[in-house]
DNA sequence: AGCACGCCGACT
DNA sequence: GTCGGCGTGCTC
């Protein structure tokens, strides 16, 4: 029988036969696969002038072709290697210090080397079957010739072109109708040469505003940018917290570091939670930074993969001095990065949650350090663990105490409702505030962190709720819609006219959402204009932009919201904020939930009096004794930081430990138990240093349909976690594919 | 992740 | 008797 290995024409001819008397170069290749280690692959005699690291390949994996990047290229034996088929790139895709941080992150995180480069490249990089449309057009440029054609259109046409040096085929037609057969002649008569060059689409064309004055910096402000200036000069790894209360003008200081840096002939990176949010932040930018040679570039998920591509390629090659971007812009392949800046760097959504579970602002720290760059996280509620890093001395601190111009912050309330019933989501003192409010013409701002209409639906004869069939909880009532839907999976059902349990016909919504809310406020004050934000009315494009323009122009009177209405905008007419459900966020089954809820507070509390008159805040809680509550309302985050961090000294959680998360699904709910339960004994055995909590259900112990558990690891220092994760990996290998476990290094929440 | 292999049910 | 479901193993 035939060898069916030499039938294939993959195999035979790129396996090389004879081990080499002579030592080889051999390649070692990180393969963009889910694989625990790179590969070593001989070099073809042809391409081994071209191999160095960093640059991309196609290498033969099992039956098919993959994509690689080299990591090193040695000398060794090469007997039993297959041969690398192709070179990629002429010069290095990633250069050296950008691919040593994504080593370090790939090991920091747990996560195989081939997917961390699959996450930083983008998609037309990334793949040998999806290639991005690589655009070309065409370039014409005048020869050195004095010799006048005959023609008086190829005579205007060259003598433009002479004015102007080179130009593109989409150039010229702007200026001269139909100017094929012209260009076509003037090539003949060789007085043009023409090239064809990749096109660069770019996405920034629209026009920049208007030039802003550069503010003389505060006393406050000038501190900050002195040390920032010194770290610059002298080209050090420096990170540094910048804590400014709301409106004290972080994005100033951001601002003129940046200008700095960009002197010094180096770029900057600007990170932010969501990109979505900070088109404001961005014109600030665009308003600041008009030269030519200081373009900024917006990394988003709005991007197609070609301008994604055109993006990168612009960035690697120098042209980007600026790139503003959210979490994945922290792998933008900027060559000198010279300063990073993480807004509001105590956002969640810096932590991806799916797949490689990275930190944005914890990679931020690991590539500045890589490349001797400053790292400026500001926030006006730092998380703890940044805090304490500041308080030891690990960061230096930079401190805005003060709202710029002399603004007070606002003066903040609890309403207390232990022990009230109250007719609606809303006190009394909040609606009477709402309606003082609107008589001014001033604008109010409402926060209740929840969507849809109700948060469940509610038998009222035998007390049953109706639960999402795929994942572990209850489904939210849309009026408006008129269905239950799962915030998680996008379940959807028809609310049933009788309760299916026992019959009775009587199914309430219980309790108050967003959608709920805007109708009890438009019963209560018919005039006004009323707006309601949150993830179900921004989903079409442009939204979310309509709102904040309505707020600006004042043609919202009331902008009800969840989370999202706390976040980075400046309303300067907003002089009442209200906090209608603040407990709700407390509540949560984690210990950063007093951290979320006073950042929450304090976010949406500085949203109130950012323009010439005072605000004020309202927050209705059942808990008003709670520190998060109480030091919110004080606007007193050094309070709220001694409580919080002597309960996670405490129970040794971080800032004091380190925790893994292991979490393990399946759809077989008694598989996953054992299967947990034996890890959880194997990792007991050899968990020298390191607490091993669990197994336990996760707080939503089914998603989309899988059973899932958890394991926390808990550790003073970082080396036994990561030694016991060996042994987490031994374990994954016996590991039917119908469970998976993924490995959550610092989880920000354990849900 | 792909891609093959191999072992079981329900079809012509 | 085959077609095809997905569990399992391997990829230099």
């Amino acid at each position: 029988m035939a060898d069916r290995a030499a039938m294939n024409p993959l195999d035979a001819p790129t396996r090389v036969g004879e081990p080499s008397p002579e030592p080889a170069p051999i390649a070692t290749v990180a393969v963009l696969a889910p694989l625990e280690k790179p590969l070593s692959y001989a070099i073809p005699p042809l391409l081994r002038e071209q191999i160095q690291p960093g640059v991309r390949v196609v290498v033969p994996l099992g039956r098919r072709r993959a994509l690689g990047v080299v990591l090193e290229v040695a000398c060794g034996k090469d007997d039993g290697l297959r041969l690398l088929d192709e070179v990629l790139d002429a010069q290095p895709l990633l250069p050296p210090d950008l691919l040593n941080f994504l080593r370090r992150a790939a090991a920091y995180y747990h996560h195989p080397l081939g997917e961390v480069l699959r996450t930083a490249l983008p998609a037309g990089l990334s793949s040998i079957t999806t290639r991005v449309a690589i655009l070309t057009e065409r370039l014409y440029r005048p020869t050195p010739s004095s010799v006048v054609p005959p023609g008086t259109r190829q005579r205007e046409v060259l003598a433009w072109l002479r004015e102007r040096g080179e130009a593109s085929l989409a150039e010229i037609a702007a200026q001269f109708p139909a100017p094929h057969a012209v260009l076509k002649r003037l090539v003949e008569l060789e007085m043009l040469s023409v090239r064809e060059a990749e096109r660069r689409r770019d996405p920034f064309f629209a026009a920049p505003p208007p030039a802003d004055a550069r503010p003389t910096p505060s006393a406050d402000q000038q501190r900050a940018l002195e040390l920032v200036l010194e770290s610059l000069a002298a080209r050090r790894f420096a990170p540094m917290l910048l804590h400014g209360v709301t409106g004290s003008g972080k994005t100033e200081v951001y601002l003129q570091a940046i200008s700095a840096t960009l002197g010094q002939g180096r770029q900057a990176l600007v990170l932010v939670p969501e990109i979505a949010l900070t088109p404001q932040l961005v014109a600030r930018f665009r308003a600041r930074f008009r030269d030519a040679d200081q373009r900024v570039a917006v990394l988003h998920s709005g991007l197609s993969d070609g301008e994604r591509y055109d993006a990168w390629r612009a960035i690697a090659r120098g042209e980007i001095s600026i790139v503003i971007g959210a979490r994945s812009a922290i792998f933008a392949p900027l060559p000198d990065l010279g300063i990073i800046v993480v807004d509001e760097e105590h956002e969640a959504g810096y932590k991806q949650g799916e797949g490689w579970r990275y930190h944005a602002r914890d990679l931020a720290l690991l590539r500045a350090q890589r490349c001797a760059a400053v790292v400026i996280l500001g926030s006006a509620t730092p998380a703890m663990t940044s805090f304490h890093r500041a308080r030891t001395g690990a960061t230096a601190y930079l401190s805005l105490s003060e709202r710029i111009l002399g603004r007070p912050l606002p003066e903040v309330s609890l309403v207390d409702l232990s022990g009230r019933r109250l007719s609606g989501a809303l006190a009394p003192e909040l609606v009477e505030a709402l309606a003082e409010n609107l008589a001014r013409r001033e604008q109010s701002l409402l926060l209740l962190n929840r969507r849809g209409f109700a948060p469940f639906l509610l038998c009222r004869e035998c007390g049953a709720t109706f639960r999402c069939p795929n994942c572990e909880i209850t489904l939210t009532y849309y009026q408006s819609h008129r269905h239950l839907r799962c915030h998680y999976c996008d379940y959807v059902q028809r609310p049933p006219q009788q309760c299916p349990d026992c019959g009775g016909t009587s199914l309430d919504p219980e309790g108050a959402g967003t959608e709920r809310l805007e109708e009890e406020l438009a019963a209560a004050f018919p005039g006004a204009r009323i707006a309601r934000m949150d993830r179900d009315t921004t989903r079409r494009k442009g939204a979310h932009q309509g709102l904040i323009e309505g707020m600006e122009l004042g043609a919202i009177d009331i902008l009800i919201g969840t989370q999202m209405v706390a976040k980075g905008h400046d309303f300067p007419g907003v002089t009442l904020v209200g906090v209608v459900g603040a407990d709700a966020s407390l509540n949560f089954p984690d210990f950063r939930s007093a951290e979320r809820t006073f950042a929450l507070l304090t976010q949406v509390a500085g949203r109130a009096g950012r323009g010439e008159r005072p605000g004020r805040v309202l927050i209705q809680t059942y808990a008003p004794a709670h520190h998060a509550l109480t030091c919110a309302a004080r606007h007193d985050y050094l309070a709220f930081y001694e409580q919080e961090i002597a309960f996670r000294r405490d129970l040794g959680y971080p800032p004091f430990g380190h925790l893994i998360n292991l979490v393990l699904s399946g759809n077989q709910p008694a598989q996953v138990e054992s299967r947990a339960a034996e890890l959880a004994a194997e990792l007991d055995q050899v968990s020298a240093g390191v607490e091993v909590l669990g197994p336990a259900p996760c707080a939503l112990a089914r998603l989309r349909g899988r059973t899932r558990f958890q394991i926390l690891l808990k550790a003073a220092a970082r080396p036994p976690l990561h030694r016991l994760l060996a042994a987490v990996d031994a374990w994954r290998r016996k590991l039917p594919r119908t469970l998976n476990l993924a490995i959550d290094v610092d989880p920000l929440d354990m849900l």
